[in-house]
RNA sequence: GCCGCGUUCGUCUAAGGGUUAGGACACCACCCUUUCACGGUGGUGAUACGGGUUCGAAUCCCGUACGCGGUACCA
């Protein structure tokens, strides 16, 4: 019988969770759903320098925006946790011992100040960034160096130590990886990786490793650049004595900055001009805002699609998918290699393929958040069901409802009377007040209705329809833009159509 | 520098030895619309380069170039 598929997303809750870091969940999210599999959130919290208050909390309410949520993690319980690395920081000693007494792995005294020492001793142009590594193991300060009794008594005397893998001499680490097959990588050129620190916590190769098998995790899915670090970790599957249970591993593409190359970055958004958060995020620190998708006016599904095809496409034509129909249908041997530029046009597509799509119940919650929050008040949903669905082939953004429907709600403020008046005569004005006078007296209150006899009335006055249609139009909207002129009139009713009519009169 | 991974329209991508190299975003034009959008139709536009293998290569192999990632007691 094969294993149980259980996935885990692993982020540092150092700040934000990226584009990025929302599409290495969707993948592992996906994956385990495809495979009636678990998926776990376990937080990397293993430096203590980089931790951010408000960032783990943060990251869960991210994936439950998404809608990606966990089946275990710590804010959810499971039966492998704790789910915190820092919480789990007597798990990994005994593991890093192991390793020394295998000869694995050794201890190593060196302080920060002697690793610069030597970074600066061995530095050639050939080789502008030495590593800890066979070349220079026996330079320094550790137990390979040292005799059994000296690297006893540093120990004894609590002399700071890590604990570091050995790398062999001259193997070949060879995995396959699901995206990129076979990759290959020679020992000699992988430098002595810290393992454990002086802290006593381990380093994300360690502590990966660790949690991975206890965990019971099969696939592990992370970004492209943790590749180079891979063949650590399988040498500390093999010699862990874990080799039969190693996951499988695949590393994702990276998602790329729009313009130039390279990453993309926070800074690349604000340059940009888009977010590269899923949602607001406020460094404690600095008091710094840094703008989501969430707030920018992004629906989560389309945030989630858009996501999803970065990277990944069933081999069709379509580009609109839900998660339901993500989960049916995602493989990872569909996934690229190469990485993705992050197109925000593209993004912004998205979004209104699924503003148009969905039912306006769906998001009428977050659309007249959004309405509240520049002071619209938006009255009852049936209204502002109508409202949105009369706007929604127009907005992109759900913040974009704001604009295209102020109108209707309010009277609008300014008129965009310079649209009218070069063309405004007495004919016009007596018809519009002829006009108002009618309305009132409306005995059916439809947009065709209303339009049958606007026009009837412009035609009796001898009017082509064409030179009110648009004065008519400044008048209930305040611009050149909107629905229909009857649909608007409908919906904002009788009374309100007569005073708009009656206010813009004056002011002509 | 070294190691690794990549490379199809501007961007996301399809095509897993045989297609006029297909679609989507963006852009342009036209149509629809007595507003602005939506929508519809059409258009511009790509296999990085050089060698092989093959009757035949975007596709397989080698090299080159370019890009990215890594090279921390960060993840």
């Amino acid at each position: 019988m094969a294993k149980k598929v259980r996935v885990r997303f692993a982020p540092s809750p150092t700040g934000g969770l990226h584009l990025g870091g929302v599409r290495t969940v969707l993948y592992n999210y996906l994956f385990a759903r495809r495979n009636g599999g678990d998926f776990v959130l376990r937080i990397e919290d293993t430096d203590q320098t980089r931790f951010v208050p408000g960032a783990e909390e943060y990251i869960i309410n991210c994936l439950k925006w998404c809608g990606l949520e966990p089946d275990e993690g710590p804010h959810v319980g499971g039966d492998y946790g704790p789910y915190r690395q820092s919480e789990r920081k007597s798990l990994y000693r005994q593991y890093a011992d192991r390793l020394v007494k295998s000869g694995h792995a050794y201890y190593a005294f060196d302080r920060p100040e002697e690793l610069e020492t030597m970074r600066e001793r061995f530095k050639t142009p050939e080789n502008p960034t030495p590593q800890y590594d066979r070349n220079v193991r026996l330079e320094m300060r550790n137990s390979c160096s040292l005799t059994l009794e000296e690297t006893e008594t540093l120990l004894e005397d609590g002399v700071p130590y890590v604990i570091r893998i050995r790398m062999p001499e001259n193997e070949t680490v060879t995995f396959t990886d699901m995206i990129r097959g076979e990759v290959s990588f020679n020992t000699g050129l992988v430098d002595d990786k810290v393992l454990l620190k002086a802290d006593g916590m381990p380093t994300y190769h360690l502590a990966v490793v660790v949690d991975d098998y206890l965990m019971k995790i099969t696939h592990a899915f992370r970004g492209e650049e943790w590749l180079p670090s891979a063949p650590v970790h399988v040498l500390l599957w093999k010699y862990l004595g874990w080799e039969s249970e190693m996951p499988q591993w695949a590393h994702l593409p990276l998602i790329l900055k729009p313009d130039g190359n390279g990453k993309l970055s926070k800074r690349d958004g604000d340059r940009l001009g888009f977010p590269v958060f899923a949602m607001n995020w406020t460094d404690p620190k600095t008091n710094d805002l840094t703008t989501g998708f969430r707030e920018l006016g992004f629906l989560p599904e389309a945030f989630v699609n858009l996501l999803a095809m970065l990277g990944w496409n069933d081999g069709t034509p379509q580009e609109l998918f839900t998660l339901t129909e993500l989960t049916e249908k995602f493989s990872m041997d569909r996934v690229h290699k190469g990485g993705a530029k992050f197109d925000f046009e593209k993004a912004k597509w998205f979004n209104h393929e699924w503003i148009k799509k969905l039912p306006v119940e769906h998001y009428r919650p977050m659309v007249s958040a959004f309405l509240e929050a520049k002071g619209i008040a938006v009255g009852d949903e049936a209204y502002l069901d109508k409202v949105m669905t009369l706007v929604k082939d127009r907005c992109t953004l759900l913040t974009d409802f704001y604009e295209q429907s102020k109108f209707l709600f309010e009277t609008p403020a300014q008129l965009d009377l310079d649209a009218v008046k070069p063309k405004w005569n007495a004919d016009k004005k007596d018809f519009f007040e002829a006009a108002a006078n009618e309305i009132q007296e409306a005995t059916s209150w439809k947009a065709i209705d209303l339009e049958t006899s606007f026009k009837a009335l412009a035609a009796a006055k001898n009017i082509k329809p064409g030179e009110v249609l648009l004065p008519l139009r400044i008048m209930l909207v305040g611009g050149k833009f909107g629905p229909g002129v009857f649909d608007i009139a409908e919906l904002i009713g009788k009374a309100e159509t007569v005073k708009r009519i009656n206010n813009a009169l004056q002011q002509l």
